[in-house]
DNA sequence: CACGATTTTTGATATATATCAAACACGCTG
DNA sequence: CAGCGTGTTTGATATATATCAAAAATCGTG
């Protein structure tokens, strides 16, 4: 098995996403200091699990910019272990409308939303070159109920996504675009230390319009937004790179509700 | 095990939630003429399995209105299905903001926030009298280890608690607030035809204070826009009893965006 | 490196919804 | 059934964000 699909699967230390308020971040793991791969490898499987755990033999892929992993409405057969790169999923309204409803990175699992119907109900597409490790979900499911740990560990990822989802509904339903998108760049912050990579310097791998989708905001509102938080000095952009200056201040725009 | 719980976990013909969108809605099943105890007794459960499921016991409380059947923070240890009655659950921020993300009836199972952290990360609050059944989660995981077919309706019930939130995530980002008031009414209209009760006449459980909480809007934009509906004759609204006129007309207003 | 296409920024204005305020209706309790 | 508290409706006004538009910057590609 791919090392960063054990890590999704397989730890307690878990890399993936986190609720998107900061009033939930938690201060970086212990094994902050170690790669991604090595980040979380097995803690609680013997050996005989271990083994088992092979039978799930994932597929790697590869994806450029702008292809789609999978479709609305696609047969669903498997999850994917992001190993590198990111991806946004999307759903689509009939009427031409679409929100993106998260930006996923390195060691996030996708794909949940199609185990309700068998189909999946949102797309998703790459927003960069990536490798995506892909988890036959029968095998997966066989082997959960050989291996507790894995299966609560799947549990715990599908319990994640809809707490993160709710932290959405809380920010598209009662805050303003600033505290938005304070919210926005501090979850991608978190998001880039967990993976030990700079929580203050990071380049955005989406628009303006995508940002724009994510938060329920016109691009023109986000790009506003964006220079304001420049001006005051609170963060340095320059179109897709990003400096957090002042992770305090931006802390505090969270709590400026209306 | 109580009918109810049985129901929420053992049918494909689940009760339970349904996509807030009407694009997503399905036509009545065939056993929706038999009430709700009846209309999803085991299908594909042998004789044994319906056994084991007996070792689940689950309890049965009694709520009143304003009862909280779990509060953020509390150590999770159930799963509950709504047995009768209502609930709502909400999100709350520190600044005292709170975020309803769903209401809850008979048949739903609720508390799937809880199983990312060992804590329950809402609260749940009844919005009338209400009984719920109490299904303690280690013994389902145990016992979604030995049925198959109990554990794959497990994952069913997240990943529709998923795409439900995405559902939402997309009224709440993209639609304006009739359409998210009209989208709120034909999704409760739907949830109560399956349930063998009038998809026309309804009572509302909750205030406007309330729905514009879960619908990102003030109560007297939901207000103003059920006089309106009523204006245009789409519906009838007297405080809280609601009567749907012209369904189609209510559909329609879906996707008229912006 | 230059060109066209796309994305981003910025400005002026429009508009949907929030806010503030008051009247009204309803449900509960004595 | 009277009176009080709470929830709802409606109106007038304020404001945040959308919309429209144009310029500027960036990116990809020949």
């Amino acid at each position: 098995m791919c090392p960063v699909a054990l890590a999704s699967f397989v730890t307690t230390l878990q890399v993936s996403d986190v609720p998107l308020l900061a009033a939930n971040f938690q201060p970086k793991t212990a094994c902050s200091s170690c790669n991604l791969a090595e980040l979380c490898l097995p803690v609680d499987l013997t050996q005989t699990e271990m083994e088992k755990l092979d039978e799930l033999s994932p597929l790697k892929r590869n994806f450029s910019r702008s292809d789609y992993l999978y479709r609305s409405g696609d047969k669903f057969r498997s999850l994917f272990a992001i190993h590198s790169g990111s991806f946004k999923t999307q759903i689509l309204h009939e009427d031409g409308r679409e929100q993106v409803t998260g930006f996923q990175m390195a060691g996030e699992i996708i794909g949940l939303d199609a185990i309700s119907t068998d189909m999946h109900a949102c797309e998703a597409v790459a927003l960069e070159n990536s490798v995506v490790c892909e988890l036959p979900f029968n095998k997966l499911e066989t082997l959960s109920r050989e291996i507790p740990s894995l299966q609560r560990h799947l549990h715990k990822i599908m319990s994640r996504e809809i707490v993160r989802d709710q932290g959405i509904m809380l920010l598209l339903g009662s805050m303003r675009a600033e505290e938005r998108l304070a919210a926005f760049l501090l979850n991608l912050s978190q998001r880039f230390a967990t993976r030990n990579m700079s929580a203050t310097h990071f380049q955005l791998r989406m628009s303006r319009q995508e940002i724009g989708s994510y938060l329920g905001l016109k691009l023109e509102t986000v790009s506003r937004a964006f220079s304001h938080f420049q001006e005051v000095g609170i963060i340095n952009v320059k179109v897709r790179a990003i400096e957090i200056v002042d992770l305090a201040r931006l802390k505090s725009c969270l709590n400026s509700s209306r």
